[in-house]
DNA sequence: CCGACCCAGCTTATCGTTTAGCTGATCGTG
DNA sequence: CACGATCAGCTAAACGATAAGCTGGGTCGG
């Protein structure tokens, strides 16, 4: 690999010069110039960003730590994350949690490594984690995403995760329906334990009580959501309709009831959380709150870019929280009494 | 942020001492090693991988450069190669081309700045488009993914989407269909060509003659697949049966069948490319060419391993080929004629 | 006509590591 | 007891870039 050296011997000028030519830091002569980048051409240079980083400080990397890809919400994210670095000169270095806070740890302690000038974290853990392993003293700014976790200095862009259960909630018990079951999600994580709060108040509000029989945990997966829905119809009085936490329990329950001979909205009615293309797909089309993920993914791109442009000056930690909207499709009928 | 010689000064030990029992690499007594074990806690002393790789030239990096991480496709296997790469102590710096040749050349020449000890690609250009961006002296082991597009000097990691095309139309055939239409992909890629290669040749076989006016160009989009089925169903003598080139257009298809009022089976049958876990809750099932990505993505890093232990020394050129499986559900019926 | 200033381009210290080579001290052995 | 081998730990030279400061010839004002 040819080196700034290289370059300079070539041309028959300094390193600094190169260095100037190509940074475009400072004047050089035109005839030096194009001296210069006929060397760089013809060595096929190409300046190390490992040694530029090591003398200025500045990796021009940023960290992303999803709990898990596979998840559209995330790919999703990524995607818009994705696109809004690459276009500020940024590049992403991607990491999957698998949920686990060990792990996630772990990833943090090879970023800061790293020296990513940035990390962006959907946590899997809570503060007592992060503090526990010593992380107080992580520099990098820091900008969280999805779940709101009190961190030690950070932004936060998520999703009203209460008032878009309480919506969808209402909006079957505005069908008429009053027993309502939930598929939830992890109550370990704030998005988890907020849809289910969401759901419950709704019921609350409208004068229902809670049945604890048709709360089950789909800890945000497939598989678990398939299991859970299975049971909900194996009890004594199923519900009429029920709400689903997520996209990837939203798929497993959609399975169960096709296996059970359900028909949905006939036998029974959905409202999930998450909006998806594939979603417009299903028969019935699925009426679900969906996330601004496109308007989510470039605020936090913001955020990190404010606190990059800070440049260690302490700044204030800021909760941007976003609206999910209903998009009502087929998946919900009007009960009759 | 401390460095080696900060450790070194609150030990009392040199950095080279430092150096040794960060990384185990050579004896250093115990009670040196407590020492500086000591220092590097009470510091939160992290070594700098920038000045690491500067100095050893090596960055314990990969690029991955995918058209989009948006297609299930590449969503399932960036998630495999991350696993695999967090095992091997690797870490990804994912990139999204766009399917746009330009862009991607400019994310080549960024990783080869950052030093990266190898790239896994799927490209969207030509082998002539890297040739003209004078990439030749590139020097990292680069291994192929999906596309099979004769690279400079690199291992290619795919599906036979010949011999899958022709499973899943020959499936078609064999339940008694005989105008049978295709939602193609983008020619211009291998994938494209290949899977239209093998739907008109299992016609051939089959003793059929290709309409051209059944086969569309979908470019592997919801949109375009959309729009494509639409037309189909326009023309006098609709098809009987569809085989759709990959899984973003079956969606695209499936509204548009939807909104058109058509049923499948009863009035289209369907075999499409690629499996996901949610094509098991349409209504019907869709039969599907199932491509083994988790063992792909095992065989893209298992190469890459293998490249970067050769350590620049000339290596073969290997092309894997990974069968698909038909996964029969219930969107083929049998047509009695 | 001379000193101050300017400016292109060079020299060199520096970023935070690793590691080859050096230095004494310790030890075993003839 | 002396000599070489062994070995823990140190010194210092890289790695490839950037940028502060220097040099020396040219310009300009007084």
């Amino acid at each position: 690999m040819a080196t700034i050296k290289d370059v300079a011997r070539l041309a028959g000028v300094s390193t600094a010069t190169v260095s100037a030519t190509v940074n475009d830091t400072a004047y050089v002569s035109p005839a030096l110039k194009a001296r210069v980048q006929q060397a760089v051409r013809s060595l096929g240079y190409a300046p190390s960003t490992v040694a530029r980083s090591l003398k200025i400080g500045v990796t021009k990397l940023i960290g992303l730590i999803v709990p898990d890809i596979t998840n559209p919400f995330f790919t999703e994210l990524v995607h818009v994350l994705e696109i809004a670095a690459q276009k500020q000169g940024y590049t992403l270095l991607l990491c999957a949690s698998d949920e686990d806070v060990a792990r996630e740890i772990g990833i943090l302690r090879t970023l800061q490594m790293q020296r990513v000038d940035g990390v962006i974290l959907a946590p899997s853990g809570t503060l007592s984690d992060y503090r526990a392993a010593g992380l107080a003293s992580y520099a990098a700014p820091l900008v969280l995403i999805d779940r709101t976790e009190p961190f030690f200095d950070a932004d936060t862009v998520a999703v009203d995760n209460y008032a878009a259960s309480l919506e969808a909630t209402s909006h079957l018990i505005a069908h008429g329906h009053r027993r309502l079951a939930t598929i939830a999600g992890s109550s370990h994580v704030s998005t988890g334990a907020d849809r289910l709060r969401g759901f419950k108040d709704a019921l609350g509000r409208a004068g229902l009580s809670v049945d604890e029989r048709l709360i089950r945990a789909g800890n945000f997966r497939q598989s678990d959501a398939y299991a859970a829905c299975k049971d909900l119809f194996a009890q004594p009085e199923p519900p009429t309709a029920i709400y689903i936490a997520n996209n990837l329990m939203l798929v497993g329950a959609v399975c169960a009831l096709a296996d059970l001979g359900l028909a949905c909205p006939d036998d029974i009615s959905i409202v999930a959380m998450d909006d998806l293309p594939w979603m417009a797909a299903f028969s019935p089309k699925i009426t679900v709150m969906r996330q601004p993920i496109r308007a989510m993914g470039e605020a936090v791109f913001e955020a990190m870019l404010r606190r990059l442009g800070a440049g260690g000056r302490k700044i204030e930690s800021n909760l941007l929280m976003f609206k999910p909207d209903l998009v009502v499709r087929e998946s919900c009928r009007d009960l009759v009494a």
